[in-house]
DNA sequence: GCTTTTTCATACTGTTTCGCATAAAAATAA
DNA sequence: TTATTTTTATGCGAAACAGTATGAAAAAGC
């Protein structure tokens, strides 16, 4: 989409928009919004306050740029752990490790997700940013919805189950991984809450297998 | 424990610290610790400055005092949705109820549970907080696994689930309850995923009671 | 080499922030 | 009334804050 290498007019710029914009966020996700001030932002993107804006305009839209990447990234990530085939307990497993993946990553301890941890925190504030998370919840929702309903269809759920309904509930269960990763809990502890969490979903634990 | 109305030395205060504390834990909810400046709480007090200083020292105290008062209210009244008798699932679905009656407290919408809302958002800066939040999540784990063992010991779970690893998922459905009240869910929705959590805990759902 | 274009770097402006100093106000004690 | 005690009220001061103006630096075009 952009033209790189060979003609730009002016000075070239010090800095990869596509880096800065990933320090950025893990800014906001320690700190949140209020939190995060615009000397931490330019410390942590390498940037100066005029390159910021002239990248991403002001801390609001910076913050909502930050957010729709993270939800770009998440979604990719999501769809690979859908994707891959397995049984519907193997399907949420992975589901539910590509979710940790995001909530643990980061130095000082599990930052949760994204949405949840930063932009819950600007929700009440800011409408439009309550918009986008709910948004971003609900697109899970449906999708795990959908899974649910395709396997019942396939007969790994028993018809009497109502698809959308454990579909949500089992989509709420990251929002639960997201916050007691925030809250300090090992990688270990939350990973051991997993099969537990497909046991209930899927009903009996007929059979299930464990990797690293 | 202390001298209430007789005989006071100098001017009265022109404050109830206990509403006070309120009112300041309601700006930190929403607007959580660095989102709420020192004139938000004292507008919202209705004590200046000084006052405010007088009273709970600086802000970081505040809010650590904030915190504390959350989780003893918090205690009691899940103390409360504990001990009245029923099912298990009866118990659970008062407990849930119980969680929502706080999350969906305050005026500009839901705000989710105060500790993973704006504790967990302070949990990453500030250790301390964090490890009170974490405390504070044990503790209601605890809480619950030690009722699920109680059930269990009475037959109402099968003698094969681990009511330890049980008891922590039914605890971590309240934190995802948390963050969808906050995400603006309505109360009907949220109310509505209650019976199929207890379902899921509970195992199957041979009678269930509705109340409204 | 000179101009044009784009970005970087410094530093500024006005506001907001937190915490506190100072003094007035409102009560009791003598 | 007068002194003492405790709280309120005003507002100060240094630092941090978001956003911008101004000019130097670094590239391409000519």
């Amino acid at each position: 989409m952009s033209e790189q290498s060979a003609k730009r007019r002016g000075r070239p710029r010090a800095y990869d928009p596509e880096v800065a914009l990933a320090r950025a966020t893990e800014t906001f996700w320690e700190q949140g919004y209020a939190g995060a001030s615009l000397d931490d932002l330019s410390a942590a993107t390498g940037m100066n306050r005029p390159s910021l804006y002239g990248a991403f305009g002001d801390k609001q839209a910076l913050f909502k740029t930050a957010l729709d990447a993270y939800m770009d990234r998440s979604r990719a990530a999501m769809t690979e752990a859908f994707r891959g085939g397995g049984s519907l307990g193997e399907v949420l497993t992975r589901i539910y490790r590509t979710a940790l993946g995001f909530y643990l990553s980061g130095d000082a301890g599990g930052r949760g997700c994204f949405l949840t941890s930063a932009g819950l925190g600007q929700a009440v504030i800011d409408q439009e940013v309550r918009q986008t998370v709910a948004d971003g919840l609900h697109e899970l929702d449906q999708a795990i919805e959908a899974l649910m309903k395709r396997r019942q269809a396939r007969g790994e759920l028993p018809p009497t189950v109502d698809p959308v309904a454990l579909g949500r509930v089992a989509s709420m269960m990251m929002n639960a991984l997201s916050v007691r990763a925030r809250a300090g809990e090992t990688r270990e502890q939350l990973e051991a809450t997993i099969p537990v969490m497909v046991a209930l979903i899927c009903g009996p634990p007929d059979r299930r297998d464990e990797r690293s």
